[in-house]
RNA sequence: GGACGCUUAGCUCAGUGGUAGAGCAGGAUGUUUACACCAUCAAGGUCGGGGGUUCGAAUCCCUCAGCGUCCACCA
């Protein structure tokens, strides 16, 4: 076939990708026999996305950057893994389906657990077939043989054995304590999944006998018998720590007893508080630390229990302008501040508002784990890319707090049922955070793939992610890495932004100015997605992603179809010589190329990729394009034999050198354009050969 | 309340001690062995403000301002 008209990615990409997935080679045990000569591995493990919807321009970006480095080092002879893989993503995923069982009209609450799970699953499995299609649409160079699901019966083996392991070393407990907890998702959920927003509320100041207090939530206060000030301040050194003090309360007289913390802010309202232990975190720590009474106010549909009177059933909303109603007809209320701003928390997925509660769940102990990975990353073991987030992931180790593992969903891999945690409540589903699962990815792949991959490909080379899940999944595969095998998980993190519209504006649908990767590669095709994609993109850095961007590199593709065709039509009755009479300007272009590669070659090491693109995007247009054909057509048209064949020769070597540098970037335009050179690439193997296996180095 | 990042051409961003760079957009002209998804040419920035170090700073230090992000148990 003849290289015609203008570039077509549509008729080409889905042929060549079948092409390189039938060599094997995406499998680096059946690489060719060159690559024996480096047995050193380069290994990158697939970010598993999650399986419950199509790819966004983030998966995109993910498959991007990693199959640049994946490609790039299987050119430069590595025995190269790039393992992909999916993610049932349990919390994530079951709020997903939620949202379409809403839809429908139903819900989950009225559903069997057992029939939730099988649709969920399905539902999971339709889009995880889904996803790896689309995975292939990008190019991605990744070794199917072996994929792994967070699901597969092998990884849930691993993760129960690491789970027994950690309960051994006594770092996981069952605790009863405050937790996160989302009324509407009915589960509780670790700091990581909340948001903190700024909300203005009422505070009121409440007469609690001799003192007043102040609270935003009258709500919860029912059961306040707790008055609590600090051992320092003067205006209430009368107290005594202990002391019983008999006062009218929302619904009658009460009695209360003093106590002195350290905690209290005497600055902030008088410096007294009633403390509610159930419902806030401080409160819990001074109820612990005191070993006071706790009692539960608020249920977990969001509703006032029995301790509330004549208001216990109503919901919180409702419930707080008529306890208020009621302290002011008693005469508690000695006045409201009207615009009181404060933090709450809030469910990231349906932004209600958290209600912290007391619930005994699976806890892990987090200090133990996190000092050798902190000292990994102190030591340097562990690189950041960029450097900066080595600082932010240091803090959160070092502050880090006890992690609870579990979670009131069906969707997601089973905490093994114990008898302490069964005891007096049947039928209470547990399922583990979904980042448990995915913290042991690095080995819970790498043992389960079979062979000796674990030895050979552990610990890996690169984790590239999104530095959104720092803390969720690094700052976790890094623990749990070194606590499951002695080993980091990984020698480099390498970080990316968020992929932005056109207007540097965060996507979401809806704003509906969600860019669908998919869409863009039918359109200008994927090669000049994944260059719009990298051109530009500085690691942690976001990008905005500009579909005119898109739409140049779509050209750059097509110019390099025409460059290509160029010399295709010129070189046609080209034949290899043992000697060539190169010019000393033919000569000084090569030897400028050769340069431009080995800076290339830098920044490709260096992970520089968004400068490495530019490089070879420039100089292929503006040098190869722009000057060296140019200059290169009068001696094709009326040269010498001898010039003629210079001419050729030169024009081959330079085309041949840059579709090898473009092809990590560009890998599909790249792999059909080598294939109508096959009887002119002398330079080459001269048979039939995959550019994706050529190496970048001539080897000498 | 802490921490981190950003501020360079109209837009998106590189450059991190030695005479300001790219892509995109915009302007003019043109068609010659591929390409109008093209070529040629021109235009465009006192590198956020101020101060300091240096022979020399966009680049290092201090400070101010604006924007953004993350972390944090102020009732």
């Amino acid at each position: 076939m003849e290289l015609e008209g203008q570039y077509d990615a549509k008729k080409i990409e889905d042929k060549i990708y079948k092409l390189w997935e039938d060599s094997g080679f995406f499998n680096p045990d059946k690489l060719p026999i060159t690559y024996n000569l480096k047995p050193k591995t380069f290994t990158i493990l697939m970010p598993p996305a999650n399986a419950n919807g199509n790819l966004h321009a983030g998966h995109a970006l993910v498959i991007t950057i990693e199959d640049i480095m994946t490609r790039y080092k299987r050119m430069q002879g590595f025995k190269t893994l790039w393992l992909p893989g999916l993610d049932h993503a349990g919390f994530e995923t079951q709020v997903v389906y939620e949202k379409k069982l809403e839809k429908e009209g139903k819900s989950r609450f009225k559903m069997a657990p057992e029939e939730l799970y099988k649709e969920i699953l399905q539902f999971t499995l339709e889009n995880k077939k889904n996803i790896e299609g689309q995975i292939k649409k990008l190019g991605a160079s990744c070794d199917w043989s072996r994929e792994k699901f967070t699901l597969d019966e092998d990884i849930v083996k691993t993760v129960y054995e690491t789970f027994e392991k950690l309960k051994k070393d006594d770092l996981v407990y069952r605790g009863r304590k405050i937790i996160n907890w989302c009324v509407k998702h009915q589960t509780s959920l670790s700091d990581l999944e909340t948001l903190d927003v700024e909300q203005t509320d009422k505070l009121y100041y409440l007469k609690y006998g001799p003192f007043v207090i102040t609270t935003a939530r009258p709500e919860t206060k029912f059961g306040d018998k707790y008055v609590v000030m600090h051992p320092k301040d003067k205006r209430y050194a009368k107290y005594q720590d202990g002391q019983k003090i008999s006062l009218e309360w929302i619904n009658g007289p009460i009695e209360a007893t003093v106590i002195k913390n350290e905690a209290i802010d005497m600055e902030f309202g008088t410096g007294v508080m009633t403390i509610t232990p159930w419902h806030d975190a401080v409160d819990f720590g001074i109820a612990e630390k005191h070993k006071l009474d706790k009692e539960q106010v608020i249920d977990f549909y969001g509703k006032l229990l029995p301790i509330a009177g004549e208001f216990a059933g109503m919901k919180i909303a409702e419930a707080r302008a008529k306890i208020i109603e009621r302290l002011q007809s008693k005469g508690l209320v000695e006045k409201v501040e009207e615009n009181y701003k404060h933090v709450v928390k809030t469910c990231y997925k349906c932004n209600s508002l958290i209600e912290p509660q007391i619930k005994e769940q699976w806890f892990l102990k987090m200090k133990p784990l996190a000092v050798p990975a902190i000292k990994a990353i102190e030591s340097g073991k562990i690189k950041f890319i960029p450097a900066h987030y080595k600082k932010i992931i240091l803090h959160w180790l070092k502050n880090i707090l006890d992690w609870p593992l579990s979670r009131q969903i069906v969707w997601g891999i089973p905490i093994p049922a114990s008898a302490e945690a069964t005891a007096g409540k049947p039928g209470e589903i547990e399922t583990f955070d979904t980042w448990f699962s995915s913290g042991q990815w690095p080995f819970a792949t790498l043992r389960t793939t079979g062979k000796d991959d674990f030895k050979t490909f552990y610990p890996t080379d690169v984790m590239e992610t999104a530095g959104e899940i720092i803390f969720f999944w690094v700052a976790r595969m890094i623990m749990l890495g070194i606590y499951a095998t002695g080993k980091i998980p990984f020698k480099t993190v390498y970080l990316h932004g968020l992929v932005l519209d056109a207007k540097g504006q965060k996507m979401s649908k809806s704003k509906g100015n969600v860019i669908n990767p998919l869409e863009i590669t039918d359109k200008y095709g994927t090669d000049a997605l994944r260059m719009g994609l990298i051109m530009g993109n500085t690691p942690g850095q976001s990008l905005a992603l500009d579909e005119n961007k898109i739409k140049g590199y779509r050209n750059f593709a097509n110019k390099m179809w025409n460059a290509s065709k160029f010399v295709l039509m010129n070189t046609t009755d080209y034949k290899p010589a043992k000697t060539v009479k190169l010019s000393a300007t033919q000569k000084k272009y090569i030897k400028e190329l050769t340069a431009l590669k080995k800076e290339i070659t830098k920044l490709m090491d260096e992970f520089k990729f968004y400068y490495a693109a530019e490089k070879i995007y420039h100089y292929f247009w503006h040098t190869f394009c722009d000057k060296i054909i140019e200059e290169a057509k009068p001696a094709l048209a009326q040269g010498s034999g001898e010039s003629r064949q210079a001419t050729q020769y030169m024009l081959l070597e330079i085309l041949t050198e840059s579709l090898k540098i473009l092809h990590p970037f560009m890998p599909f335009i790249t792999e059909e354009i080598w294939h109508h050179f096959d009887s002119q690439r002398s330079l080459g193997a001269g048979k039939k050969s995959l550019l994706m296996v050529e190496l970048w180095n001539t080897i000498a």
